[in-house]
RNA sequence: GGGCGCUUGGCGCAGUGGUUAGCGCAUCUGUUUUACACACAGGUGGUCGGGGGUUCGAAUCCCUCAGCGCCCACCA
């Protein structure tokens, strides 16, 4: 046993217990270990990131679970990691590299911007790591993975080959989502919808064979007029069904000649007969929807834009070259020039963006690689079984609903950073293999989508002894943001490639948001760097404070208040460990169940419970409850209540019973502690060794570290029946510290101070023991406490279950104030009795209620009955002699 | 348009049919009492978004309205 100092320095005992556990291999997974597995993998983050406060709640509660476990005795394996994030690397070095050089990756090519994305990741690659190892993570670090890789990679190829000759993939030109900022396609998840501000411009057409007949046509888009190869109407539509068949002049670009400008009238049940005109203009090369009309009707395609989204040659004259936006205006313009703009309305739609760049997507029809997702029904039916659980449940229909409706995967992205697409071209042969067929081929230039490669982690990371023991993983600690991107697809490629789901359990977080319910960005400026939080308050105060605010599932509403309360409680943890070694001795051995006090069993019961509720609510995942249980205990109920009730004993004589005391106190204490450590793993760690609490300890038992120190098992029948612990102590000792509140209150109602010693009566028909009085004095502050002693005339007074407490007042006695206050009390009392009388007067109630309801009911009954005699007592006595 | 979540004291939340609706923060009062002022003791403050229903009994179940938020969806 250590001396443990006044003030606790969380900076230097981190740093130094973290080292400590690292050199132990404390973190490091046995794969031919003899005990149950415990896996989990972490969700990997960007190697560019930097730690924020999302992922601080996330790797906070997979610490938690890993530790717990590990504590159990399992073999834990928590696996660690970083992804790649194609466009958001390639876009952070891109943004260096024309910073500080003033050239763009095209000037620097491929390959030697391959090799400064490699330099930037080895450079900057572990920085979000040694965040989460400031946090306390305790991940297999020997084990960490990065999905670039050489065998990650492989294995990414490999699938890819694999369901390339399964027929899952396929190239195709289709219309995909496409960026014109970061010139690449991307899936349907990587594009927001945003509600936009934008205009509905109304134009008319001729009809050409009635050119007394004009159509009107509204559309948002007028700078794409010149791609539209159609014009639909419903064929149910009354007012336009005759004019099937019949063709219109597409008013731009103007300066085409009038055969190339005509274009059909056809009839397709997608056309609302409400919505604007009724009349659709179709162009197939920039509209998903126009793409299959297109499709249905074989029209002709025709791309108006670049790559950047620009207007081409296409577009005519008057567009070409313009920016989409700027082409849109000047459309409009042009339209009003030729006298067919009827009107432009302000118009609300929404308008997907680009997740990275923050602009609209361009549909656009391109040449792309596309995925049928594999293993689908399969993905649905682990759910419906439970063998994929989900907490909380609701997400498991949100899971559901999105397996049912996905559309194919568009793999291919036209970036620099990631895994080449393993496909070779010869002329008109196509090849899929891994390695070059010949020097006459050459590979596809595009590479995969990031989530290609991340939906194979829980397996491709790890090698065979470890997926032989540790695969499939038990639990997936993930925000609900990445359910679809991430957790849906590990499930499919899990279920594809090992016959299994990946992970049985799926705790989705809330989102971390600021304490106005902002989410926490970048740019609002309203995220708070964890590490500096880390430095202010500590690891285990911030992890504590966002554990405790973090109710299962519910997003979290940031405060660094939450932090601070987590600083208190470390700091109230110590102090109480201090207290106890203050009282001296070495660690006290087992406790002789003959010499417990009533308070002794009141907190072991307490702890009973406390055990079982964290247990329970860390099987749940409900972290918030384990945290407020911890919290309860510890705070209002050993240091409140046992602690100053101990120094009844502590500060006595009576040696024996002293030691006793000291080892109750150590048995709480050994148990406190490590219930806390996966929530406070350092300090906790701290005072187990300050408290010499791992002396008697076998090494893999806590002799080494409370990280395996065994974890609280509820105290069981044998124990609370050896140590006679039962109900009526409960009950005892809550009656005893109702009373001292009572006292207290009374102390405070006639302005005596806490402070102040005086004077207690105690009048009772059973005579307290000299222990219970003693505790009594001393929780009191009470000069004495005197039994059955007489009381004068208007002595205020308090009804307890222990008798009615008296706090004589010389000379502060006023007999018409005091009886005022009894007859107010009377009320209430009264009142109450009114209430709980009605309900069992009710015939249907005492018919219908359960046994031990209409029990409690007439127990209630029973105390304020009695309350209300000690109330009715005391004012006799005021009137009395 | 569909789905989900939320609405409890000033703020953030617990409580999902049965004690006097809890907790933390904030606030007010008192206390520097040898574990702790990052503390201790005590207090003020809510009838549980509105309305209706089921029930002996509802914050808790059902219906409905309203507000806030999220997700999904090809209405130009």
């Amino acid at each position: 046993m250590s001396e443990i100092p006044k003030t606790y320095d969380p900076s230097v005992v981190e740093s130094e217990w973290y080292q400590y556990w690292l050199e132990h291999r404390c973190f490091v997974a046995d794969a031919h270990s003899r005990k149950p597995a415990y896996s989990i993998v972490i969700p990997p983050p960007n190697v560019t990131g930097i730690l924020h406060m999302g992922h601080v709640l996330n790797n906070t509660i997979q610490d938690i679970l890993a530790r717990k476990a590990r504590m159990e005795g399992k073999e834990v394996l928590w696996l660690p990691g970083t992804d790649h994030a194609g466009i958001a690397t390639q876009n952070v070095v891109a943004r260096q590299i024309k910073k500080d050089e003033k050239i763009s990756i095209r000037d620097l090519g491929r390959e030697k911007f391959l090799e400064r994305v490699w330099d930037w990741k080895n450079k900057h690659g572990s920085i979000i790591i040694d965040q989460l190892k400031k946090l306390g993570a305790s991940c297999d670090w020997s084990r960490e993975r990065f999905t670039m890789d050489p065998g990650y990679s492989k294995a990414v190829t490999d699938t890819f080959i694999d369901l390339y000759n399964k027929g899952l993939i396929y190239r195709g030109k289709r219309m995909v989502n496409w960026c014109p900022v970061a010139l690449t396609a991307l899936s349907d998840e990587e594009v927001i919808m945003k509600p936009q501000n934008g205009a509905m411009y109304f134009f008319k057409v001729q009809v050409v064979e009635e050119p007394n007949t004009w159509l009107t046509i509204a559309t948002t888009r007028p700078e794409t007029i010149p791609g539209d190869t159609a014009v639909a109407v419903n064929p149910k539509d009354t007012r336009y069904a005759h004019l099937i068949g019949k063709h219109i002049y597409r008013p731009l670009p103007t300066e085409f000649p009038e055969e190339k400008k005509r274009i059909p009238i056809i009839g397709d049940d997608h056309v609302e007969f409400e919505f604007g005109t009724g009349v659709l203009k179709v162009t197939p090369a920039h509209d998903k929807a126009d793409f299959e009309i297109g499709q249905r009707h074989k029209l002709e395609f025709i791309d108006v834009m670049n790559p950047d989204g620009s207007m081409n040659d296409l577009a005519g004259a008057d567009l070409r070259g313009l920016d989409r936006f700027k082409a849109r205006k000047v459309a409009a313009e042009k339209l009003t020039e030729l006298g067919v703009l009827e009107k432009e309305e302000p118009y609300q739609n929404n308008v997907g963006f680009s997740e990275r760049a923050d602009v609209p997507i361009e549909p656009r029809l391109s040449e792309q690689w596309f995925l049928k997702y594999p293993s689908v029904p399969r993905s649905i039916e682990v759910a419906e079984k439970g063998d994929l659980k989900f907490f909380p449940e609701r997400w498991h229909k949100v899971y559901d609903h999105w397996l049912n409706n996905i559309q194919d995967w568009c793999i291919s992205r036209q970036l620099w950073w990631g895994h080449r697409i393993p496909v070779w071209y010869r002329g008109e042969e196509v090849r899929c293999q891994a390695e070059s067929p010949g020097a006459d081929w050459t590979q596809d230039p595009d590479v995969l989508d990031t989530w290609f490669s991340s939906w194979l982690w829980p397996f491709a990371t790890m090698d065979e002894a470890t997926l032989k023991k540790f695969y499939p993983t038990t639990a997936l600690v993930s925000g609900p943001d990445i359910l679809f991107f991430w957790v849906a697809r590990m499930v499919m490629a899990g279920l594809e490639y090992t016959g299994q789901t990946p992970f049985s359990h799926v705790y989705l977080t809330g989102i971390v948001r600021d304490k106005i319910g902002r989410k926490m960005s970048k740019s609002l400026g309203n995220s708070p760097d964890p590490l500096d939080l880390i430095s202010k308050y500590s690891a285990d105060a911030l992890r504590f404070g966002v554990m405790r605010s973090a109710p299962l599932g519910q997003d979290i509403l940031f405060d660094e208040q939450h932090v601070e309360l987590g600083r208190n409680f470390c700091t109230k943890l110590w102090n109480a460990c201090r207290f106890r070694q203050m009282h001296a001795g070495e660690v006290q051995g087992e406790i002789d169940p003959t010499k417990l006090t009533s308070d002794d069993k009141w907190i072991l019961l307490r702890l009973d419970k406390a055990i079982a509720e964290i247990g329970d609510a860390l099987r749940d995942y409900k972290f918030n409850e384990a945290t407020s249980a911890v919290y309860r205990f510890f705070w209002s109920e050993f240091c409140d209540w046992y602690l100053e009730a101990s120094k009844a004993v502590l500060n006595g004589t009576d040696a024996a019973q002293k030691a006793n005391t000291l080892a109750v106190l150590d048995f709480i204490l050994s148990h406190t502690l490590r219930l806390m450590h996966p929530f406070l793993p350092f300090v906790t760690e701290q005072l187990w060794h300050g408290l010499g609490y791992n002396q008697d300890m076998p090494a893999d038992q806590g002799g080494t570290t409370i990280m395996f120190a065994p974890w609280p098992k509820p105290l069981g029948a044998e124990f609370l029946q050896g140590y006679s612990l039962d109900e009526s102590d409960e009950r005892f000792v809550e009656a005893k510290y109702e009373l001292v509140t009572k006292a207290r209150n009374l102390r405070r109602e006639f302005n005596v101070s806490g402070a102040k010693k005086v004077r207690f009566v105690l009048r009772s028909n059973s005579e307290l023991p000299a222990y219970e009085a003693a505790v009594l004095k001393l929780l009191l502050n009470a000069e004495s406490v005197d039994f059955n002693a007489e009381v004068k005339k208007g002595t205020p007074s308090v009804g307890t279950q222990l008798g009615d407490l008296y706090l004589p007042l010389e000379g502060l006695i006023d007999v018409s104030a005091e009886k005022a206050r009894l007859n107010k009390e009377l009320e209430k009392i009264d009142a109450e009795i009114v209430k709980v009388q009605e309900k069992l007067n009710n015939p249907s109630f005492a018919q219908k209620v359960p046994a031990n309801v209409l029990e409690e009911h007439q127990k209630r009954l029973a105390d304020w009955r009695s309350k209300r005699e000690a109330v009715l007592r005391n004012l006799k006595l005021l009137e009395g002699e």
